[in-house]
DNA sequence: ATAGCTGCAAACGGTTTGCCTCACA
DNA sequence: TGTGAGGCAAACCGTTTGCAGCTAT
């Protein structure tokens, strides 16, 4: 296998932004050298991913979000504003302790996100909608056509 | 509302079939109505959703899978062999407990799955590679193409 | 020369949209 | 008669494939 300079470009994007798709990846790759192809960037982080230098992350609907490999933490997502909050994995540990001595199962909390309510979209909803979407910023939002 | 031929078709085929993804219910319903659209399939299920009478959860990559509201369970995937296993939410209780009282978010455990690796694949690993694949039928293979 | 990498275009699976028609309250 | 449901075709996003040309060995 050889580094190329796409392959450096694609490792380095996805150290720089943190969380990224492929399409946001290859936005960033392409402002200094536009030439480059989605194709080569899903190349390349399959490429990678095989190396075990990234990893990717289903957080629910649509694309999959991409992180350099030590870099590990468990995410929620707010199926209601969007929000993604990191937690360590050892907070699952608890979780994934019974689940291996109950059914032999090992658990790998990374991969997949946590869904549910942030802190909060809960209380919004407690104190029937004061203040519809009041925490939510113009980045990303989930109303309506939230997940699927 | 109305609750049309093809909505209760599609109700029941999501009763019937349980975890089945919007084209395999669409596939049972064409069994007996050949002339219903894919996309009155999609139209229902959101309607049906948005009634709480079935639900979707996330299995990792592809297509999401449908089940009846009441229904409720926690996947486990295997990112090896591909096998579903469901538990009870209780399980969850400790790590929900946890995440709400430390950070506030309410976890919705049946939205999305746990992924990780069952216990014959765990096993194989162990051991080292004895028989590749030994456990894994034909029905749905996760081998290379696995997820993503 | 030959392998491997890249770009391009086309296909793909899953899903959504627009529009036109139809049935029914 | 007007509203909403369904069918169809086309668009869409995210991803993969085939192929041809290039480039470093």
């Amino acid at each position: 296998m050889r580094m190329t300079p796409q392959r450096q470009l694609v490792l380095d994007a996805v150290h720089e932004l943190e969380h990224a798709t492929p399409e946001q990846i290859c936005a960033h790759v392409q402002r200094g050298a536009p030439a480059v192809n989605i194709t080569t960037i899903y190349r390349t982080l399959d490429l990678l991913e095989g190396l075990e230098l990234v990893r990717h992350t289903h957080l629910g609907h649509g694309a999959p979000s991409y992180s350099v490999r030590p870099h590990e933490h468990v995410h929620l997502v707010c199926h209601d504003c969007g929000e993604i909050t990191e937690i360590p994995p050892e907070e699952l540990d608890g979780l994934a302790g019974a689940l291996r001595a109950r059914r032999g199962f090992e658990l790998d909390p990374t991969h997949l996100a946590l869904s549910g309510r942030c802190a909060p979209c809960s209380h919004i909803d407690e104190g029937s909608h004061i203040d519809e979407g009041s925490h939510i910023d113009e980045g990303r939002q989930a109303d309506e056509e939230d997940d699927r």
